[in-house]
DNA sequence: AACATTTATCGTATATTTGCGATGAACAAT
DNA sequence: ATTGTTCATCGCAAATATACGATAAATGTT
């Protein structure tokens, strides 16, 4: 699994922590009903789970997940206020994802073919 | 499989064609070999797969996987110059994704919780 | 023609993701 | 205490992703 073990091929580097962190934020975006979720939390103050099985083509159940691997990635916290849950964007997260993001996309782009 | 067969709950709306394409391209940013690769091609004028292979601690069948998922999104593109294939970042897709991730990442964020 | 180089593809194994219904947990209301 | 509401989690099935070695395909070199 791990390269460190085999090196049969040139694999002296390993991938930097800059790298890991944008692509685990590209991961958690990599769904259009993630991407939905982000929209319609950022838009809403009233972001119960309910709220966005509503406006979702899929089950509860479905849903629930998708919020676990936002809220895993970081990007959204949930605020429980029962029975319901509360979730937002998580600001600080959103933040760090925005600049890694926006470095990365602005990064100049030589094409030889 | 399609929730157009299964109305059991409000599945009104499927999602928007930009949230699709959003995700399809973060979806190929979402693994840091992936973004390894995309920042060397960026940098690199001389973009050859076996160079790749090099740079990263995997087996070049995977680069070699992992650059048919970037090409399947759009992001890259190959150009045979037998026995290489000269690999570079699709330009105009590239502009394409900067737009949608930038566009998203401006929305105004609103926090409740 | 035989060989070397480079990359894609195949076959395989394993892990992760996506989706659902059913059920459980937490709490408010009755 | 019972009931209703909301959301998470379990258990399962199917699909997709990740990784590798082996091999094929393409073409230049000898």
């Amino acid at each position: 699994m791990n390269n460190r073990d085999n090196m049969s091929h040139q694999s002296s580097i390993d991938y930097k922590e800059e790298e890991k962190l944008l692509a685990r934020f590209a991961k958690a975006m990599g769904h259009p009903a993630r991407i939905a979720i982000l929209k319609f939390l950022a838009k809403e103050s009233d972001c119960f789970c309910g709220v966005i099985v509503d406006e979702l083509p899929i089950a509860q159940a479905t849903v629930s997940q998708h919020l676990k691997e936002l809220k895993d990635a970081g990007l959204i916290q949930g605020n429980i206020e029962p029975p319901k849950v509360r979730y937002c964007i998580d600001p600080e997260n959103w933040k760090k994802a925005k600049e890694l993001f926006e470095e990365f996309l602005r990064m100049q782009i030589l094409v030889n073919c």
